[in-house]
DNA sequence: TTGAAAGCGTTACCAA
DNA sequence: TTGGTAACGCTTTCAA
């Protein structure tokens, strides 16, 4: 056992030189058959024979052997520590690997749970992406990015609430989601704002940039700001609304549409009029939200496009030193309806 | 230009010959330090001298070669053609990934979009994974699985309505669905039953099983089954909902909760007494079926969590040849509320 | 038209 | 305690 058996021994992997070996040639030839190199010309016979050995010993080519070899990679790392909550976010997703592809590269979404951020980077940097597009759930530092491009990663792209230093950052900001929320309510005379912060982990990252916002928009007039939090469950919800008319709050935003609707839902139950009483404010534009009655007023969020972004990426690959031209990345919108 | 140029030239990624260079030590000496190799004793000098010269040119191994070398990988392949929607599957798959890593699994998902079967196990089978677990995206031949079993994959296993020769199959039917809402609904006496089929592409996977798993139910009982189609959003709700008396229905199941919500909230729109003239009935459980008034009927999922999944994986992986043990893959139960 | 050989970055054996 | 060296699977240049 000096060599480790890659195998069950009786079940070797075929390699391009079993091909070779059935088919009567040399490895060079495989090669230039299975890849159609068109710099060589083989004849159709020799061809045939390679294509029928090949598929005869169900031979597939090693990927990480190629790319040692070629000194590159097509592979472009989403870090997905968590799969995103939320359909906006989903289909945002899958549209960025559906352009990805078409492009002709490898998406791989690769999970680095419990990694910080430098430890990550690096974790990610052993794959030797050509690109790396974070979107923002592991907090990459400059270090991280200059771990990344020094292994070979052409392009460095983050989404997020702010500008990383050596990478191509697109920002995101989530303030202005909040911003938006506390704005309409406030045009609209409210002055005691709550606003929900979610008990779940992750969203951390989305609902404090949220409420910073809210209060920004907030601090310019006067109006009050008041924290709040809660779990995503009916008790948690149920907790808050016993406890509502204490808080003397006039309007509240909830993070996003789903928590929105778990809020309301809880202080009609708790005789609550809605707007009368206190107004409610969702995010992301939910089609359940126009289900409910009163039909939730809510934050539109237009995301930049997967295949826009897809576009990005590309570009910097080939052309690493030019400036992204800026990105009109995220428009939020308030939209009123019944519940404010 | 003999030698493809691995970086823009002023910037070559860092090997551990570089590191070795810089330390004046040997390549291997450097593997023995950054891998903390027990078998051979290296002075406290050296490796310090070798940690600094990798910190200092930002030195990350190439797991390529690594794996190439090794002979096997520890990468378990998630196919992802789409990110999954709804919250149930997504905590499942968050739940894998997070266990799978516990067993020190690189969890890498892999986005073969527009690949048919036996090209999407080909292109998986590239990279080698020790692993593959589908979770039914891509329909996996028998064909397909030899592929990825003879390019090494220790364990095939696929989650899905029905087995794959080869694989572990972990049988997961969808028809159980269907028929636990269409008994539930004929046990309360309802005759006539309306199955609701998204137009949305992908869900058909689901929504198909559960329409043969409602017909079955009712077959038995001589109640009638009438399929529907209707796509996520308005519209096509409130079109459906403006033929309903002319369906003679007095029941309907609607795939899931989601889609339930939206046309429940086009009957009563319409004017359809919920659930006196019609029954109406979702499935998944959703936390928002509770909020309606009335509360929304609908069939709860258990599903085997990630944890017991991901130690599936890793015996298989262990021991390619032992047979898993039959997991209690899914369980349905309808829970009645207010809309049926 | 085909083959021989070098080399990609790593690790592990064996010798010093 | 350390270093030399071969080998993993593949592509590509050069020579025949």
């Amino acid at each position: 056992m000096s060599q480790t058996p890659k195998q069950s021994a009786e079940h070797p992997v075929p390699t391009s030189a079993d091909v070779a070996r059935l088919a009567g040639v040399s490895r060079a030839t495989v090669s230039y058959v299975l890849n159609n190199t068109s710099a060589v010309r083989i004849s159709e016979p020799t061809r045939r024979r390679v294509r029928e050995a090949a598929e005869e010993l169900g031979y597939v080519p090693h990927a990480a052997a190629r790319s040692l070899r070629a000194g590159h990679t097509r592979m472009v790392l989403l870090p997905a520590a968590h799969v995103p909550v939320g359909p906006l976010y989903s289909r945002f997703f899958n549209e960025l690997q559906w352009a990805l592809r078409r492009l002709d590269y490898t998406v791989v979404q690769y999970g680095s749970l419990g990694l910080d951020g430098d430890e990550a980077a690096r974790a990610w940097a052993e794959l030797r992406p050509v690109a790396v597009v974070s979107l923002g759930e592991v907090a990459l530092t400059p270090h991280g990015v200059g771990v990344l491009k020094r292994s070979g990663a052409k392009a460095v792209i983050t989404l997020g609430p702010e500008r990383v230093e050596g990478a191509h950052s697109l920002v995101m900001d989530q303030r202005e989601v909040g911003g938006c929320a506390a704005a309409h309510l406030i045009g609209r005379g409210y002055r005691n704002i709550g606003v929900l912060m979610p008990d779940e982990p992750g969203l951390e990252l989305f609902s404090r940039p949220r409420l910073e916002g809210a209060t920004e928009a907030a601090m310019r007039t006067g109006a009050r700001i008041e924290p709040l939090t809660m779990s995503y469950d009916e008790e948690s919800a149920a907790a808050l609304a016993a406890d509502w008319r204490g808080l003397g709050l006039d309007a509240v935003y909830a993070y996003n549409d789903e928590y929105a609707m778990l809020l309301m839902r809880a202080l009609q139950d708790e005789g609550v009029a809605i707007p009368r009483e206190t107004a409610v404010m969702g995010a992301d534009d939910l089609l359940l939200g126009k289900l409910l009655r009163p039909r939730l007023s809510t934050v539109q969020i237009d995301l930049v496009t997967g295949q826009r972004l897809a576009g990005l990426v590309d570009r910097v690959v080939r052309d690493p030193g030019a400036e992204p031209e800026r990105h009109d990345l995220m428009r939020a919108r308030a939209v009123h309806r019944e519940s404010s």
